[in-house]
DNA sequence: CGTTTTTGACCAGCGC
DNA sequence: GCGCTGGTCAAAAACG
């Protein structure tokens, strides 16, 4: 089973870096269009930085990305302490901006943002009053499917609804871990399969039904039928950017 | 009635 | 200094 996931990630993996070096090219002659507040874009000098962060129970690999234009500036640096985005896939006629992540979350304001029609929502930490983690979550401009929700900070406290949110993640927002790194020239994208497949175990199931034979066999269909499922959806989405 | 959301006002940082 | 923009505040409204 360990060595049909390796394969499978391998190629998987084979299969983004091709798609994204030969998106390479047609990133290089677009302009940058948001200039003006140096703080909202990275420079592309800037060294590049790899954080394995862990947000809202789930690791999270954060660098600094080719692709802000998608997520429409909600990326940026924070002196005090780390920044990550998240791309979770909902429906887009849901008009709500909310991101099951496990934690309990009060929206304190929205603001309408230069270079996107679609209002940004703020949120903090509601679940314990000490926690100072705010979140920022907005669609994409280019995919109103995408919600991009920008976590700071770091919580302080268990997370409440650990159980309800993987299942929400794996079953319902299909949530695509899709954190785009610049290694020197070559963006790289880093999937963190273990979190976040469509495939969830029964684990309501007793430990003897678990360890059958018959478990084991279905258990690695779904998972092999999840890393298709994942590869198509990434091929969708790498489609996506083709389209002007 | 307590909690959460909405939304206009305010403030700070930045570029010109 | 002025204007633009993002982030936050806080009163009012909505909700359970």
């Amino acid at each position: 089973m360990l060595s049909i996931m390796h394969i499978n990630y391998n190629t998987l993996r084979n299969y983004i870096l091709d798609l994204l070096r030969s998106h390479k090219s047609e990133e290089d002659t677009i302009t940058p269009v948001l200039k003006k507040r140096k703080s909202e874009n990275f420079k592309s000098t800037s060294s590049n930085v790899v954080a394995n962060n862990k947000i809202g129970g789930y690791n999270s690999h954060f660098g600094r990305t080719s692709k802000e234009d998608l997520c429409n500036g909600l990326l940026k640096e924070d002196p005090k302490g780390f920044v990550s985005p998240v791309c979770v896939y909902t429906d887009p006629s849901d008009s709500s901006m909310v991101v099951k992540d496990g934690y309990q979350w009060r929206k304190y304001g929205q603001k309408v943002t230069r270079g996107n029609p679609y209002p940004r929502a703020y949120f903090r930490c509601s679940f314990a009053p000490s926690c100072a983690v705010k979140k920022k979550v907005q669609r994409s401009v280019q995919d109103r499917s995408i919600l991009v929700a920008t976590y700071e900070g770091e919580h302080n406290h268990a997370q409440p609804y650990r159980e309800v949110a993987v299942a929400n993640i794996s079953r319902n927002n299909r949530s695509i871990p899709c954190s785009v790194t610049n290694k020197g020239s070559t963006p790289l994208v880093t999937l963190d399969l273990t979190q976040q497949a469509s495939f969830q175990p029964e684990l309501e199931k007793p430990f003897s039904e678990i360890d059958s034979p018959e478990f084991q066999k279905l258990l690695m269909e779904q998972m092999a039928s999840s890393l298709i499922i994942n590869k198509m959806q990434f091929q969708r989405r790498c489609s996506m950017f083709h389209q002007p």
